[in-house]
DNA sequence: CCCTACATTCCATGATGCGGAAGCGCCAGT
DNA sequence: ACTGGCGCTTCCGCATCATGGAATGTAGGG
């Protein structure tokens, strides 16, 4: 940085405006990438940061509440983090639960709200089926978005270049058997999605769970829909019944999140 | 910092190295604080800062993934925050949740785990009691120090001094009939609390909950593990059986906090 | 239709964050 | 116990980078 020829800048691509915002939550990535849990150089060995660098912004963090720092001289992801990430959730989900629960209460079976996060799709919102007291929260998983059902709903409300760039970056890994891992079929079913308003996910991420998606139309609206259950349940009929409720749930929302 | 007549600043009284972070972080508690949602200019009156540095710290933001924009132009806390929130709830979880399950088992209450967070606690893990399926996922949700029973303990683990400092910064308000609001019976409390290893919360919170909380006793360990339960089933000789149970969970917690 | 209020962009200024290098404390090796 | 090595932390001068006042664009209200 310190001879006026070469300028190019090769990392860090288009980050933002604020650089030392970037690194900083760039770092907070990193730190939960690596199981939550890291060191200083660490740190640095995965960002290329200079040492000092890191050891401020990190300082920073932990002076906020936002970053721990153990016994051990390590840094852990800090208390504040979940305070907000929980209220993030519950800001998705004040708006979007009350339809989620209409979904479950007509169907059965547990529905979800996802979004957009970069290359894959994060739940935000979940409400239960009555029928297995399973799953935890699931919100704030992030799954690949070639696999499920929400990811394609996602994807198939893209513009079709952005979705094709998306699968470039991310390929299609299997999963299960039964994970579609051609790059044609996938856009075929990409197609067929935006055909019919909504994608089924025959246990493609994992055996034995049918689902069933719609995108949230709305004008930025990255988001999607869905409802599973396992196979048992989820028989054709099962689903020539669900999916129109699932897209109307889908336009619900869109129009939701378009007004407030 | 722009007269050199007055530099006084009562605001902020010691943020951290970085501003640039500590006033981002700032906005996203404001907009917590706020409901999840606001537009620009009510984060330029709530903070104090100029439009512009408010409009370029949230413009990094959005781009990065932890504010949204919403049509409307107001900003709401974004999905990575949901992420980022789960990977550090999860991170404490790991480690504590194994505890806490043992500890369900052998006495059917709900157990919490809670670190100091500033001048308050927050639950970071819970498991959720066999008997009443109420209280979603408490975790985040930050609490006073003086009328709870993590609370209590959290203090009575810290040096008298730093413990009486919250104290003084907090105050002691009245919550339920029951709260302690003497600072003279509260320093007793403490007294008391250091002395058996373990505190008791008579409904000073929550009328008819009783609960018992011990320290994790770790070298720099601020955290408490805590059980609770309606007064129906928490009497004097539940909680006689409950409390070296608890206390020995908290020794158990200390010694997983200091390894991994 | 104009007008107010809000969000957004521009730009010169200097404060602020940057990172190389030196200092310290902790284990591991012998 | 001594020593060496590694990783965390602190210092400090340089220039990059964030800053905020003012100008511009945009939406809703009278």
């Amino acid at each position: 940085m310190s001879d006026g020829t070469d300028t190019s800048r090769p990392e860090v691509p288009r980050a933002g405006g604020v650089q030392s915002l970037a690194r900083a939550f760039g770092l907070l990535e990193t730190l939960a990438e690596a199981g939550g849990e890291a060191g200083l150089s660490e740190l640095a060995d995965r960002t290329g940061l200079a040492p000092a660098t890191i050891h401020r912004l990190v300082r920073t963090l932990v002076d906020l509440g936002y970053l721990r720092q153990l016994p051990s001289r390590r840094y852990t992801l800090g208390p504040k983090l979940v305070g907000l990430g929980e209220t993030a959730a519950r800001q998705f989900g004040r708006w979007a639960t009350p339809v989620l629960t209409d979904l479950v209460a007509e169907i059965g079976e547990t529905a979800n709200l996802a979004v957009l996060d970069g290359d894959r799709a994060v739940y935000v919102a979940q409400v239960p089926s009555p029928h297995q007291m399973r799953m935890f929260t699931e919100i704030g998983r992030r799954v690949p978005v070639h696999c499920t059902g929400v990811g394609k709903a996602l994807l198939s409300a893209l513009p079709p270049a952005d979705a094709a760039g998306i699968v470039a970056r991310t390929g299609l890994p299997a999963v299960t058997p039964t994970t579609i891992t051609d790059p044609e079929v996938f856009a075929r079913e990409l197609a067929v999605a935006r055909e019919r308003g909504y994608v089924l996910d025959e246990g493609e991420q994992e055996t034995g769970v049918r689902c069933v998606a719609a995108p949230v139309t709305g004008p930025h609206g990255s988001a999607a829909v869905s409802v599973s259950g396992p196979l048992s349940r989820m028989d054709d009929a099962a689903v020539a019944r669900i999916a129109p409720l699932v897209v109307a749930a889908g336009r619900r929302l869109g129009t939701l999140l378009a007004t407030a």
